[in-house]
RNA sequence: GGCCCAGUAGUUCAGAUGGUUAGAACGCCGGCCUGUCACGCCGGAGGUCGAGGGUUCAAGUCCCUUCUGGGUCGCCA
């Protein structure tokens, strides 16, 4: 009952000013501050507390002389306490001035106190600079977000959806939402399921993406639709994906390519512009599928440091060393990287070899270019010619490290492609204040897949092929490009999209070639097929990984620096301790049984 | 599912070769202190060494299993 009375009410107190907004300006005015106690320091007969709100911090001075009342609970403050204080503002004498903090020229005296609520000790400090396991940030995720870092990237995200939602408005586009509990589909990633008590034994899924619904809002007419949404993907989790995530999805009616590209490079400038202060140039380079992968050995290429894979197959197809004359001959290729004077012990060049076996390479080849000759293991089974040629195909110089792979097409570029950033990483190739946007375009419309022998639609299913390659759908389907694209920027895939198919025909054909039979189509996807039915605009759109871009504007390699409540890699929520198991009751009405 | 790293006080860590009562810093509690701002000084409390099993006269330390957190490959149309 005592501690009831310990209290105190917001009656007659409210706040006047932000802690973090108070200056010379505010000097001898009675103010009234909100906010935590950051920290305290006791000198006996004047107590200090450094005073916390969303704005920063203010110096609060607890001084017998100007409050008795107020000194002794003033003593009684710990860490974390949340207070509201009334006094009057100080200029601080030259000597006190504390030039750390922007309100540092001030102080406030403390007249009167209000103790709102008392806090146990926290398990960790709450500053910026702390070390401490990520596990015990989560568990008191709270506490963790009252940290100056941690509210900068949650008000970073809110101003960046919010330059998002500005731009799209301005442009006509109509924010609509979508269901979450809708049906689940088979392509893609696993679903969430979500019981229905009122249909018992069937399941809703939560969204993968908006994905056909924003199609049929183009079939209905809306013609500019985007949504900042929820999506969700049961799968695995990295440091840049969690279950649930945020995308930023648009759909446009009468557009093409370019159309959609163009539109999309002045919103990314704008949000880049007006959240990082940096200045983003348009439009942003292409690059084909094919020649990303070719040139960067990946679909997501970081075109800020060069290193790019060149192809010598022509030049040791009938080499006399075996690895290399016997990959072209069962139609691989060789090729290498110039690693320009990297200056590598021997130890280090193995510590390579050990990288490329890790990515699933069989081995790594490699010349060191020498003054006035080249040393390499390989080099014995090569001929002058062919060392001649090489090191002026790959623009070789003294102190060159040459890498090569010998494999099928897809493994050399992956493994060079590893390689290649690796090495740049390793070797401070890389500018961290370059933000290069590139968009790749030309994706394949299908690849196989081996596993399911068939083939797969490698952006999805409603992707249309690009209008000059719908011929060789029947003949050669694995040649057909799509119309997508995604827009990278520094070797991160931001976002993806494409134009639609928008007819009941084509879209049929696609499901065909993915290996569905009529019924199994119409079955999965009727809604859509029949909607295209009554008349479909051609229509395009993208969408974004909303998460992945705030880590960028915030510089976090941590995507669960930039989300409020994330997720552990086990998909735990260690505050809520979701999942759960639930009560037997739950489980009798939805007619599940737990079989573990 | 595979591989790698970590787990000892509230927090971050130390703890060769197995061996007396598991230490330090910060934080916390108490005392002193009227100009601090990472306040200072003095004193104190605080441990399921992630969990289980095994080897041993003896395990924080060695072995096995397992759990948790992180990274990564597979996976993510």
């Amino acid at each position: 009952m005592g501690e009831y009375n310990m209290i105190e009410s917001m009656k007659g107190f409210k706040r006047t000013h932000k802690c973090g907004k108070l200056g010379l300006e505010n000097v001898d005015e009675t103010v009234i501050l909100t906010g935590w106690v950051h920290r305290r320091r006791d000198l006996g007969g004047v107590i200090f507390i450094d005073l916390r709100d969303r704005s920063g911090i203010c110096q609060i001075v607890f001084d017998k002389n100007v409050s008795e009342n107020a000194f002794e609970k003033g003593d009684r403050l710990r860490s974390e306490y949340v207070i509201g204080v009334k006094g009057k503002v100080k200029k601080r004498p030259e000597e006190n001035v504390n030039p750390k903090i922007p309100t540092g020229k001030i102080e406030v005296f403390v007249e009167e106190i209000r103790i709102f609520s008392k806090a146990e000790t926290p398990p960790f400090l709450v500053e910026n600079k702390i070390n401490v396991d990520e596990s015990i940030r989560l568990k008191y995720r709270y506490i963790d977000l009252r940290r100056p870092l941690m509210q900068r990237n949650i008000i970073i995200r809110s101003k960046a959806t919010q330059a998002f939602r500005n731009f799209l408005n301005s442009r006509d586009f109509l924010e609509i939402e979508t269901p979450m509990l809708t049906k689940s589909t088979p392509e893609g990633a696993r679903d969430y399921l979500v019981p229905s008590r009122v249909n018992p034994g069937k399941f809703y899924a939560l969204p993968q993406s908006p994905q056909l619904f924003k199609q049929i809002l183009m079939i209905s007419g809306f013609e500019k639709y985007y949504q900042i949404t929820r999506c969700f993907r049961d799968e695995d989790l990295r440091s840049n994906r969690q279950p649930e995530f945020t995308q930023v999805d648009i759909e446009m009616s009468f557009v093409d390519v370019d159309d959609v590209l163009q539109l999309n490079e002045e919103m990314i400038k704008h949000v880049f512009e007006e959240i990082k202060g940096i200045r983003v140039d348009i439009p942003f380079p292409r690059i084909t599928y094919q020649d990303a992968v070719e040139q960067y050995g990946t679909d997501k290429p970081d075109t800020r440091f060069g290193m790019k894979l060149i192809d010598i197959t022509q030049i040791v197809k009938n080499s006399e060393f075996k690895v290399f004359r016997n990959t072209v001959e069962k139609g691989g290729i060789v090729k290498g990287i110039n690693v320009k004077s990297p200056g590598f012990s021997r130890r280090e060049i193995d510590g390579l070899i050990d990288l490329v076996k890790k990515y699933g390479g069989k081995g790594l080849a490699w010349i060191m270019v020498e003054q006035n000759d080249v040393k390499s293991p390989i080099s014995k089974f090569l001929s002058q010619q062919e060392i001649a040629q090489i090191l002026q195909r790959m623009d070789a110089q003294p102190e060159d490290l040459l890498l090569f792979v010998a494999d099928d097409r897809e493994m050399a570029n992956m493994v060079l492609g590893n390689l290649r950033l690796e090495l740049g990483r390793r070797l401070n190739l890389i500018d961290s204040r370059k933000f290069n946007f590139l968009w790749i375009t030309d994706f394949p419309l299908l690849e196989y897949d081996e596993e399911e022998k068939r083939y797969v639609a490698v952006h999805h299913p409603f992707t249309s092929p690009k209008d000059e390659d719908i011929q060789m759908l029947d003949t050669y389907p694995e040649q057909v490009r799509a119309k997508a694209y995604d827009l990278v920027l520094n070797g991160v895939e931001l976002g993806g999209g494409s134009i639609r198919i928008h007819s009941t025909e084509l879209q049929e054909k696609m499901f065909s070639l993915l290996g569905f039979s009529k019924e199994e189509a119409w079955n999965r996807f009727g809604f859509l097929l029949k909607a295209f039915k009554y008349g479909t605009p051609p229509h395009g759109g993208i969408a974004y990984g909303l998460d992945r871009i705030v880590m960028f504007l915030a510089e976090t390699e941590n995507i669960r620096d930039v989300i409020a409540f994330p997720k552990t890699q086990n998909a735990v929520d260690l505050m809520t301790e979701a999942p759960s198991e639930v009560v037997p009751k739950q489980l009798e009405e939805l007619h599940i049984e737990i079989t573990l």
